[in-house]
DNA sequence: TTGTACGCGTTATCAA
DNA sequence: TTGATAACGCGTACAA
C-alpha cells in the first residue's frame, strides 16, 4: 500500500489539506459538517496520520530519554513505571537508555536530544553524560533534564529524590535505639553522591549517639546481593563485631543475611540487619528485612511532571525536592544481643 | 542559538548540502579532501544531524516498541535489558511500552507503528493489540513482530520463548522423583497461553507417573507474590495436603513458601516448593528456591536478532523458537514426607 | 470556517 | 566525486 498521506485525504474528502490537518490536531476550529465528511474518508481508508512529518515541522519529537544505569533493579523498574505513566498522559513516549554504568552509552542516549530524536531527559545514572563548558552556567547548556535520585553532585540540577542524609540518619538512630552501638555500614560504591550522603547521615547518627567512628565498620560495597556477601565476610573478620548493619540497598542487605544465616548467625538475635529501599522481595525473605522505603511511584511522578514544566516552557528551579521516606520495621532487626 | 542545518554547513564548507549529507551517511563517497573540510565546520559549529528529517526522507523511525505487562517483574525486565543492547548495536531505539495489562495502552503502543513512530513491535502481552480481519492471513496484516515468553495463541507469529510444556514437565518429573505424588501446582491467570501450556506439562508428567489428577490440588493464581499467599492457603485446606507445590513463577513460590513457614511447617521438609523463572532472589530467599531458569538474555537476543531480521526485510517463518531451560534444584524441594 | 503556499531538515535521483 | 533539485508528510501563517 503507497502510503497515503494527508493530501490524498483531502483530495478524497474535497477538502485542503490543512482542513484535514485540524481535524486531528484542532478539531474545534472545523465546523462539524466537514469534520464529519472528513472523519468518514479516514476511517474508509483507514489513514493514520504520520507523526513522523508532524514532527519535523514542530520541531518536538514527543520522546523523553530515560537514562537509567540497570533497568533491572527493582527501584529502577518502580520508577520508570511511574515515569511512563505520566508520559503517557501528556503525550510523550519513553526512550530506555539502559546504559549498564557505561559512560559511551550514556552519551549515546543524551545525544539523543541534541539530535532531536528526544526532547528531554530524565537522569538516574551518577554523572553528568555532557561536554560542560565551565566559563557558564551549567543550567544553560543543558537540555531539559530531571534527575532522580541524587545521582548527580551539583546544584543547578533540578533533583528528585528522598532525603538520604536524613533516611540514613534515621536509620541508624532506630538501630542505636534498640541499643546497638557497634553499627556497621556497607555503603555504595564510592563515587555515588546518593551513597555518600547516606554514609553522612551515618556518621552524624553515630556522633549524635556518643558513638565513635571505626572505619573497620564501614565497608565498601556495589549495590548488588553478591557484594552484600561478600561485605558481610568482611566484617565477621573484625575481632569486635558488629551487631547491626545498615546496608545502603536491600540486595546487599539480602546478600549480608545469607552469609550470616550461613555462617551460623541468627538474625536478628545475634545480628540485626537493615536495608535500604523497600523493594518488593524485602517484605518476604526470612527473615523479612527492615529497611528504609522509598516512594518509587511519587519519585517517578515527581520527575516527570517536573521535566514536562520545563517542556512546556515553565521555570523551574534547580534544586533537590525531597520525598518522604518511611522505616520499615520488620523481623531482620532486634534488640542489641546481651554482652557475653 | 537558532539550529542550524545541513545546509549551513554546506555553505560554510563551500560544498552543497548532499555532500554534507554524504559525510554523514556514507563517508566512502566522499573524498578526503571535502571530508576533512566538512567535519572541520562541523567540529566548530558543533552541528549534530538532525535524525527527524532523515527519519521523515527515509520512512524509518529508528525505534522498535517493546510492549510488555509489567516492567517491574524481574522476568521482563532481564530480556528487556538485552533487548535494548541488541537494539542499540544495530542502531534502533527502544520505546518502553509498560501497559500494566490494561488493552487500551497496548493498543496505543501499537499504534506507534502505524503512526511511523517505530518500525517493529517487541509483544510480550498475551493478546494482539490490533483489529484484525479474519478473512486474510494474519501474518500480512502485521508489521514486523515477535512475540516473547509464548504470550499469543497462533502459529502465524514469530515466537521466542522456553519449551513450557516440557519446563513444566520436567519440573513436575523431578518432583515425581523424589516421592511425591500429592503435586500441586498454582498457576498463572487462565487465558494467558504461556500458563496453559505449563498446565498441560503438569498433567502429562502425573500420567507419565500414573497419578491420578486431584482438580483440587490445581489453583489459579495471578503471577503476584500476593497471590502466591492466596493459593497456598487454599491448599492448605485441602485434607489430604500435597506435599510438593509447583508455582508457574517465582513470585508465587516466594508468596506460598512464606505462608507455608508462618502455618509452621518446614520447607522441604514437610512440603516441597518449585517455583519457575530463576529470578535474582530465588537464591536469597529462605530456604534458597528451587525453580526452572529461563535464559532471559538469550531470549532477549533472539527476540530482538528476530525483529531486526525482519526489519531487514529477510524472511522469517513464523512459529515458536524454544531456548533451553534449566532445572535449578536448591533447598526448597525435597524428597517426600514419610506418611504418619 | 476554509484554502494557499511555504518550510521543517534530511536523503535520493539524476546529471554534471 | 560532487551539485542541483525534488521529494518525505505535515503544520501554520496568511489570505480569502
Amino acid at each position: 500500500m503507497a502510503t497515503l498521506g494527508i493530501k490524498d485525504i483531502a483530495a478524497l474528502a474535497k477538502v485542503s489539506p490543512a482542513t484535514v490537518s485540524r481535524v486531528f490536531s484542532s478539531p474545534d476550529l472545523v465546523s462539524e459538517k466537514t469534520l464529519h465528511k472528513v472523519k468518514k474518508v479516514v476511517d474508509e481508508l483507514g489513514y493514520r496520520p504520520n507523526r513522523m512529518g508532524a514532527n519535523l515541522r514542530t520541531r518536538k519529537s514527543g520522546n523523553i530519554v530515560a537514562i537509567i544505569p540497570d533497568i533491572t533493579k527493582p527501584v529502577n523498574a518502580g520508577i520508570i513505571r511511574a515515569i511512563e505513566k505520566g508520559a503517557q498522559n501528556a503525550g510523550y513516549s519513553i526512550l530506555l537508555g539502559d546504559t549498564q554504568g557505561v559512560e559511551k552509552m550514556e552519551r549515546h542516549y543524551a545525544d539523543m536530544v541534541t539530535h532531536g530524536q528526544a526532547d528531554g531527559i530524565l537522569l538516574f545514572g551518577s554523572r553528568l553524560p555532557f561536554k560542560v563548558n565551565c566559563d557558564q552556567p551549567l543550567r544553560q547548556q543543558l537540555p531539559p533534564l530531571v534527575n532522580g535520585n541524587e545521582g548527580i553532585d551539583s546544584d543547578e540540577i533540578v533533583k528528585v529524590a528522598v532525603d538520604n542524609v536524613a533516611a540514613a540518619k534515621a536509620a541508624v538512630n532506630y538501630l542505636v535505639s534498640m541499643g546497638h552501638r557497634r553499627i556497621a555500614a556497607i555503603t555504595g560504591p564510592k563515587n555515588i553522591p546518593s551513597s555518600n550522603k547516606r554514609v553522612r547521615g551515618y556518621y552524624e547518627a553515630l556522633e549524635d549517639a556518643g558513638i565513635e567512628r571505626d572505619d573497620r565498620l564501614l565497608v565498601v560495597g556495589r549495590y548488588d546481593v553478591k557484594s552484600g556477601v561478600d561485605c558481610a565476610e568482611k566484617l565477621l573478620q573484625i575481632n569486635e563485631r558488629p551487631t547491626a548493619v545498615f546496608c545502603f540497598n536491600d540486595d546487599m542487605a539480602i546478600g549480608a543475611m545469607q552469609h550470616f544465616q550461613q555462617q551460623g548467625l541468627k538474625i536478628p538475635d545475634d545480628i540485626s540487619v537493615m536495608g535500604f529501599d523497600d523493594i518488593n522481595y524485602a517484605e518476604y525473605v526470612s527473615p523479612s528485612l527492615s529497611t528504609v522505603h522509598q516512594p518509587l511511584q511519587e519519585i517517578g511522578e515527581a520527575c516527570i511532571n517536573l521535566l514536562l514544566k520545563q517542556l512546556r516552557g515553565e521555570e523551574v528551579p534547580a534544586g533537590s525536592r525531597y520525598l518522604p521516606y518511611t522505616l520499615m520495621i520488620r523481623n531482620s532487626t532486634g534488640v542489641v544481643p546481651k554482652q557475653k
